[in-house]
DNA sequence: AAGTCAATAAATATCATACCTTTTGAAAAA
DNA sequence: TTTTTCAAAAGGTATGATATTTATTGACTT
């Protein structure tokens, strides 16, 4: 590096840039994990790494990818919180793909309903959305298996007027199975997520006297009636009633 | 600890065990960076560690942690991409406290959609079950700016009949502005996730002849209107009788 | 022959340490 | 005052050693 003549230019080359007025977009600087966590999930994600293989250990990678353990392992990690791959210590041990669960959205979206604290209002009118249609698909896709738990569940229900913890949590139940019962994952994983904070707010006696339980019931009862007989119209028609005058119970609809 | 007389029974009490058919679960060994992360996560969504706090640095956690930097900087990884902290590098630098974005959750579906090859008749189940919700609430919610860009991008879509690539981006490009009329985030998230996908399979020339186009075209116009006028039961049928119908286009209804 | 046990091996998990890179703040120079 | 230079503070990366977990193997027993 004895080239002295040509370094003492830098600043002047970058106030040119800057009377130029030069549109340089910020740029990011990827990290070595990243790299390698993105090149893997591409792999996955096309294919070329099917479901349940293994991939090499984390000293081969290291050593085909000219990075240290620590940032091979890095990547490791962004893949396996990313539920892309899972990895077991031992030997025989190592890191084998596997398809991201349910459980992985239902995280994700619950830290973002908690940490940012969203407001009732927006989970009741995200699940004005989907219960309904999940009912119709319900009354569409059931199997008898769907119908038979929805049955107990309702009985359940029917069965726990007098006791409001058992009676709220056979409520949940129901309306959930009702939701695996549409048979879409999507909407399935949806419902999961924000279910447990649509229901929190519903924990206490005063929104919840008999007679508006006895209500809930007979509706239930109805619904129930439509998804056996695969009426999918009364099914979400129904469904849609009956959230929208909880919401109005809450005093959302307005 | 000097009773020799009892270890060498190790064996035969874990015969006994199994004699008397104890359902021992499968234990979960925690890892150390998820122990930290699970503390740290908690301080965050509960509020303890406020929205741009920083948190202390690698080498201060892993002195009071008591674990080594590899295993706390693990910890801030998950946190990381679970959208709760950034990092940077430099003086200065260091990991703050940060809402998880829409963009958290976008990134998380989208990847359970794609690795999961989710059937097209999923999207378009759960897309028929969000749209038009989020029509109505727009119709409830939407703002002057709202409506600008709505009725902006209706025109572009109107003068893009003879252009079909520029015709789908104004399609999207609308329906999507109309759920972020709604205002409702989750909805947003959960439509920004599966809208790539749904649209994806409608690039090809002969789903959309000319006559069709002139026809989403109509009920465009229609839907916007109701939007405008903030008749919310109008806004919804009519998107639901929109995406309905794209669907039956596609042969999923039946 | 079958079961038990201990040793071994293969992998991840963790740790400790050094060094590199980026960024910023402040001192020094112009 | 402005510019340049430099040093400190933070994360990023690399390396090597050690601990732990788990499966296999083979010797030993019964």
């Amino acid at each position: 590096m004895k080239t002295p003549t040509k370094v003492k230019k830098k600043t002047s080359d970058l106030s040119v840039v800057n009377a130029r007025s030069f549109n340089v977009e910020r740029i990011k600087i990827p990290k070595a994990a990243d790299v390698l966590a993105s090149h893997l999930r591409k792999e996955i994600v096309s294919g070329s790494l099917k479901n349940g293989e293994m991939l090499p250990t984390e000293r081969e990678l290291s050593e085909s990818s000219g990075l240290s353990r620590s940032s091979v392992r890095e990547a490791l990690r962004i893949l396996e919180i990313e539920g892309l791959i899972v990895t077991k210590p031992g030997r025989n041990g190592g890191s084998s793909v596997c398809q991201p669960s349910r459980e992985t959205i239902v995280k994700t979206v619950s830290l973002y309903i908690s940490s940012r604290r969203t407001q009732m209002t927006s989970l009741v009118e995200a699940r004005e959305a989907i219960e309904p249609s999940a009912a119709m698909l319900a009354a569409k896709h059931r199997t008898t298996e769907d119908i038979e738990k929805i049955k107990d569940l309702h009985e359940l229900l029917a069965n726990s007027v007098d006791d409001l913890p058992a009676f709220l949590r056979a409520n949940i139940d129901w309306h959930m199975a009702i939701v695996h019962a549409s048979h879409n994952d999507l909407l399935i994983a949806f419902m999961d997520s924000i279910a447990p904070s649509v229901y929190a707010v519903t924990n206490v006696e005063h929104l919840n006297p008999v007679p508006v339980r006895m209500e809930v019931i007979k509706v239930h009862s109805q619904i129930t009636q439509a998804i056996v007989d695969g009426d999918l119209e009364a099914a979400k028609r129904r469904m849609e009633r009956h959230v929208h005058a909880y919401a109005d119970h809450l005093g959302i609809g307005a």
